[in-house]
DNA sequence: AGTTCTGCTGCAAACGTTTGTAGTCGCATG
DNA sequence: CATGCGACTACAAACGTTTGCAGCAGAACT
């Protein structure tokens, strides 16, 4: 029913091959017959279909892009970049969610496989060697984690949970909770290693709580745990857990940050509006959106390219985290309550 | 370089056709051979190539989804319903983020259309007849707004709008701010006009802001506004919004519910995560990227249903709407500090 | 005048599938 | 024994493009 490049080819009395060129070969071709061409496309609505197009040139200018879970604040900002930065080069992006389940996740770059030039995975949640045997099926780019052997782009995370410890051991804290993230986690693993070493560095005791689902429920289930445990301070494997710890500590009538305090990681656009304001290492997503793109587009046929970008985090102070109870830096402004008392609320 | 049909027919010494129904019609093929062909299929690890599957077959199983903006929280549970909705029924789902600009919506729409069995438009800023001659590229089922002769699934936002305002009215408050949306919105529309006869019907006044982006950012930009207005309430176009002003009117030590109440719309994660907790009108976001699903495949071919599919909406009651200064019903308990000397604080 | 070059266009094969038609074989039926 | 049937498989055309090659003017050299 819709217009082929024959019926063009008909109504403006040349060859088809000649249509296809006035399309996609400009210089090729007469100006007037051109011109002609596409008078005769434009009346008869004609549209290029771009799957005979792939078949045959191999590329579809499209890109998909996977990712854990497109309700996770942290992802939106990386899709609309990645997404903006495509379409300046004229790709077209396709965005899916695997709801953290790795099964999906491989279906879904098989699905996509044949239909983009190349897929960017993000927060991947499968093994290694799953993925490079996915690799062969369609060029890879892989964000928020390496993979040897292939195109990745990361931020530094490490760093900026180095900071994040170091900070509150400023602070005064020395008895630190990390709220773990989801195993499978490349992140989150990173952020265990730096912030462990860190914390052994600086003198204070770092207990690691999880692993969890990245999510905010997940956060708000961890509170128990973390009063349990008698730190001062926590640091959250994202922004989500920091706000919902944050929530459920509130219920139970703990103040943050004057009795615990909690830094969140992503600085999502969550974090200005919870109160207190979030203390958050911001990573920076709509840079890693637009390097994955171009790491994609540059080496799209020679696959095993081994390229890894990194990217700088940074910490931003804010007012979830105050002084701890060891004084040791600053103006000590706050009153520190006893954390007894709170236990008895802890069934709700 | 991958494995085509081909290969396989090859390699298990059989005429490519039967590769092929080996695969799409098992029953038509002897069981032996087709197990041979499996396996041959494995070892060389093929994959049916959709493109040229959907070359000839005119269905490519996927399903386009098109957002104003993916960031926007009302968003994300729509498209992960849509998506495992479609996932159950073999299709996949390929998302697409606009800006809130038509001229990128058109031009998406354009893109996906051969390369999906339909789109299902969410939100569209477009007109109706641009709307209407895309349909005749690609089938269309529109969300969120109701297009003359297109399937469409809309939520029954009026009555939501009317039951704020009733409640609103109900608490005493006689001026009421409606914060309004982005031109170009049919859910605006909608809500104007039955917030503004809900309005009058109860006795009330209704101002009408804007047209604004339906964004935080703007929501807080409002805050200004509202005050000058003198309302004792308001009604936010959508919960980003009702967010946004909340957080400017904080900022200018205006109290929620207190001195203002503020209602908002969608009932997103976020309502449930501000202080005071958001009183909103509830939209089954879920429910509508399945029913519009369910339509673009029920009737994928026969364009032109002109189904329309609307959905109930409810009041959600919590924290951020208070008695209004004229009390007519309820238990006042709220003393009601006066505005003045707030505006001293307007500048910042 | 002959040769080469340039600018343009037509021809036909190819991309990886699906599917209508026709063919083969063994077997039961009349 | 011819016929028909059922189960299976091969053949080939088709889907809508792109692209290497060849052809053909006319212009520009030698």
């Amino acid at each position: 029913m819709p217009a082929t490049i024959r019926d063009v080819a008909k109504a403006s009395g040349v060859h088809v091959s000649t249509v296809s060129r006035a399309f996609s070969a400009p210089q090729l071709v007469n100006a007037e017959t051109r011109a002609h061409v596409l008078a005769a496309a434009e009346v008869l609505g004609y549209r290029p279909n771009r799957a005979a197009r792939a078949l045959i040139t191999g590329r579809t200018h499209n890109i998909g892009l996977i990712v854990a879970d497109i309700a996770n604040p942290f992802f939106p900002p990386l899709i609309k970049a990645a997404e903006s930065h495509a379409r300046g080069r004229d790709y077209h992006v396709f965005v899916a969610d695997t709801n953290e389940d790795p099964g999906v996740e491989e279906e879904l770059v098989l699905a996509l496989a044949k239909q983009v030039d190349g897929v960017l995975l993000c927060s991947p949640r499968m093994s290694n060697t799953q993925i490079e045997q996915l690799s062969r099926e369609v060029p890879l780019v892989v964000v928020n984690r390496p993979v040897p052997g292939l195109p990745a782009v990361v931020m530094d995370v490490a760093q900026g949970a180095r900071l994040a410890v170091e900070h509150l051991v400023g602070l005064g804290h020395r008895e630190i909770a990390l709220l773990g993230g989801p195993r499978g986690s490349w992140t989150n693993r990173e952020i265990r290693r730096a912030s462990t070493l860190a914390a052994r560095t600086a003198g204070a005791e770092l207990v690691v709580l999880g692993p969890n689902a990245p999510t905010e429920e997940s956060g708000s289930a961890q509170a128990e745990a973390v009063l349990r445990a008698g730190v001062s301070a926590v640091l959250a494997y994202n922004d989500l857990m920091a706000v919902g710890l944050i929530d459920a500590l509130d219920h139970r009538g703990v103040k943050v940050p004057d009795q615990i305090s909690v830094v969140g990681i992503d600085d999502t656009a969550l974090s200005r509006r919870t109160r207190p304001m979030l203390t958050t290492v911001a990573t920076p997503t709509a840079a890693a959106g637009r390097a994955a793109v171009d790491m994609l587009l540059q080496h799209g046929d020679d696959r095993r390219t081994t390229a890894l970008v990194t990217l700088q985090t940074e910490l931003v102070i804010r007012d979830s985290s105050g002084p701890g109870p060891h004084r040791t830096a600053g103006p000590g402004r706050r009153q520190l309550p006893p954390l007894d008392g709170v236990a008895s609320e802890s069934r709700e």
